[in-house]
DNA sequence: TTCAGCGATTGACCCGCATCAATCGGCTTG
DNA sequence: CAAGCCGATTGATGCGGGTCAATCGCTGAA
């Protein structure tokens, strides 16, 4: 079908089914039936993104939603004063570029952090297809507000835990959308540098290697480089439990 | 209805036409012409919230969306060790719930810091309607990627900001939120305690209130309790544009 | 009017994390 | 293979803001 491979970088304008992919039910096409999962495919475009490239940058009009379909994607904003600040990774399934709905621009920058490929959904069809199709509306709305309340988790994690119980939950949270996917939730390679890490928790990048030390040496996990093995998800998960007290 | 135990007092079956509303504009019938106007008139309805008390909490099934139209709420999030964590503050115009779309519960509690008035919008009357008028679907998706985009915002403030930064943004934001309403920039009252601030910024009360000291010696604002007046506006933006260096 | 209670203020002390700095180690390039 | 680079690790030090504690000062009730 599409034999793309030879262009490096690429807007190809492959059709891709949704009613074959095996994402399915993670993404917006969950819930859908066969007639429904057609309409989605009249729409939907993929397109490659090598790794380091950005798909959409802050102040870029919007055009689109993407959802990730392989690879690693990181978004983030630069503040006035320079500052990059991480605001998210996302992997297979999940749903970029929602913050450009208000205002038409983009006001992050969406950067792969491995060879990926995304879905390309153009907002005025989605928004079209998604009146005739009530499911849709329902699994789209889901989707913008299952981002509220993750950004709202990320919030909790910035204004009250300490660096430990951050890194923590961290790990426990990449763990669990590994195992969703498929992957062990126990055995991974990080995807982004400590600094991106930390930027993420609001920590610095030696805060973040000085925990991952700590963890390693008390079993709690391995950690070789960006390679990261959990020896003891519940001793993990016991560091969220009790606060400092 | 569960309603009724959330809030003692006065659910009032009232309509209150969008149509006549001052604050139409800020609100989900900004850029709708008058007979679409009317179509969201009947769905509305109206609601007193007392304050202290709480127009929905944590776990409660997820109804319906609400528009403050007079008064002032905060949400908060208690996490499993007991802390309250506030995660926003919200005055007329403004859109709470959409953090129950997800899971069909709410995440987090509402609670009025004063007695308001609110619209309540049936979800799924929403979801109808908004099928049947693309302006009202687009103002809606609008309204939720703004809240994405408030909760990146406050990310930022969390994991990058010192605490006079963090202050300082709080002060700017609440001025220029009322001077969107038509109140003074410059004077007015805090409606929440210290501590609901600290907790919303990730800081403890004791440091909100030095802080406010500070802010008072230096000039740049006047602290009387809760009353807060503006003297210079500029020196508070200047403490955001250069950071630690 | 006085008293009780709660929020706000202010001070003293201390700890967790940032900061600065040196070294290590894996990966790429010639 | 060696050189150079970038990310990661580890150590030493300092400071911002948390913690604990005492006092102040509204506000509302008797």
């Amino acid at each position: 079908m599409d034999q793309i491979v030879t262009t490096p970088l690429t807007l190809a304008a492959t059709r891709v089914a949704c009613s074959q992919c095996s994402l399915r039910e993670l993404c917006l096409a969950g819930g859908l039936d066969d007639s429904d999962l057609h309409r989605l495919d009249e729409m939907v475009q993929r397109r490659k993104v090598k790794r380091q490239h950005q798909m959409f940058r802050a102040g870029d009009p919007f055009e689109a939603i993407y959802a990730v379909r392989t690879g690693f994607f990181k978004t983030d904003i630069l503040t006035e004063e320079g500052l990059e600040q991480v605001t998210g990774f996302h992997m297979a399934g999940e749903i970029l570029g929602l913050d450009g709905i208000n205002t038409d621009h983009h006001v992050c920058n969406a950067t792969a952090l491995e060879d990926s490929e995304v879905c390309v959904m153009p907002y005025a069809q989605l928004e079209e297809i998604s009146r005739a199709i009530p499911s849709l509306q329902l699994q789209f709305h889901k989707f913008m507000s299952r981002e509220i309340v993750r950004d709202q988790g990320l919030m909790i994690l910035l204004g009250s835990m300490r660096a430990e119980e951050r890194i923590a939950a961290f790990l426990i949270n990449l763990s669990q959308r590994m195992k969703a996917r498929g992957y062990s939730a126990y055995e991974f390679h990080l995807r982004m540098t400590r600094e991106e890490i930390g930027s993420y928790l609001g920590l610095k990048l030696e805060t973040v290697s000085r925990t991952f030390s700590k963890f390693h040496d008390e079993g709690l996990i391995s950690v070789q480089q960006k390679h990261i093995r959990i020896l003891d998800a519940d001793g993990l998960r016991a560091l969220l439990n009790h606060t400092t007290c």
